[in-house]
DNA sequence: GTCTATATAATGATAGAC
DNA sequence: GTCTATCATTATATAGAC
């Protein structure tokens, strides 16, 4: 987050305020004038600075990217640090609110930033699942990608869907009243079975079998 | 499904050209021109019939809510056919593919469509569960809604991140390929426990309620 | 470095002929 | 019912002054 303050350049401020508004309304709905207006600029200026709109958005998404990594390789390198990661996060969640909603955005529609967060945050996953399998405190998953794509989709869905959830839930908006809510119970899942047998699970087995011999793509143990 | 194919007015041929075109750029990615183009009209009958391009937004929304629903209350009320509804699904999985394009963007832009949708599946999950938890063959949860929140943000956000899960999984798209290969793995982290003691619960626990006792609203038991 | 003024293109929507 | 022609607006991007 130190460029929100660091980078006073008035490219520095174009570019923020591009971040702001990519963020809560998409790239294609925001305007040149929009940003100038934010920034308080001329429409000119933006153009001058960087080329083309589409110019505007590749400079905004290397630079949440920076900061993205910046925070997530310092942070979740040693998954207990994950915990702390929350903390900090529940403690001033102001501060992360404009990267977040931008990387909501670029989650969803077609951006190469979306993409690379997206591949990082599973690798990273990936590598937890693995490490907790080989220390002993998770279970050693059949298909650990399979399991690692639906843990991040499970978080970032819950980040690109934060808005249903928040209604679902008969709050305001996604903050962290939602968030400290749906902690304990998503831990939950994770720790105690839902199900109270495999029949359910034997009937997807079954399912995804005969599709399996149906179409000819083998299946996977 | 039976629209597509039943309906085959102008009107109709226009609307779904517009649920495709909506459903695979967005609402504001996609002009009248691109529809019309694609109707094989020309925009000013769009415009004719639709009065603006949001009221065509309007007439995809209520089209896509109808068949959506004519499925959903079908097949999904009683829990033991939703595997039904699945192998259905991957038994032809094309006539499906231009709503669910559809859904995806509705649940992420702004749409009441989108709103109406989640709610719905919200509704219908949490139903799920208080009946499985009645009948036994699910584990009483501390929060249902907070589950059903996380069960449902778990497959919509399997949707709309398709795109990702399926690059991470090293497949082409997200299609009937990578869902037959998260069923089990999604079913079977339902079924048995990821983590192997309840120590990171604990300390969720322990960071959320800090969190509560700091902001003063209240914790959930 | 920043602005104003403007060129150029695309968009949603209208009017009226057929 | 459907089209062509066009308007009015808005958008990105350029040119050149300060």
């Amino acid at each position: 987050m130190r460029s929100i303050d660091g980078d006073v350049t008035t490219r520095a401020r174009i570019r923020d305020a591009a971040i702001t508004l990519f963020g809560r309304h998409g790239f294609s709905r925001t305007t040149v004038r929009d940003i100038a207006s934010a920034a308080e600029v001329s429409p000119g200026l933006v153009i001058h600075y960087f080329g083309t709109k589409e110019g505007l958005r590749r400079a905004c998404d290397t630079h949440v990217l920076e900061t993205a990594h910046e925070s997530a390789t310092a942070k979740s390198q040693d998954p207990a640090k994950l915990r702390d990661a929350l903390t900090e996060y529940l403690a001033n969640p102001a501060a992360y609110e404009r990267e977040l909603a931008y990387i909501r955005r670029a989650v969803v529609e077609d951006s190469e930033a979306g993409d690379s967060l997206f591949d990082a945050y599973f690798s990273l996953t990936l590598q937890i699942l693995q490490d907790g399998a080989r220390a002993g405190t998770m279970r050693q998953v059949g298909d650990p990608e399979a399991t690692a794509a639906l843990m991040v989709t499970q978080s970032l869905g819950l980040l690109v869907l934060g808005r249903h959830v928040a209604r679902g839930l008969g709050q305001q908006g996604f903050g962290v009243e939602a968030i400290d809510r749906l902690a304990v119970p998503a831990v939950d899942l994770y720790t105690h079975p839902l199900y109270t047998d495999s029949a359910f699970l034997d009937a997807t087995r079954e399912a995804a079998t005969t599709l399996e011999e149906k179409d000819g793509h083998g299946p996977r143990h």
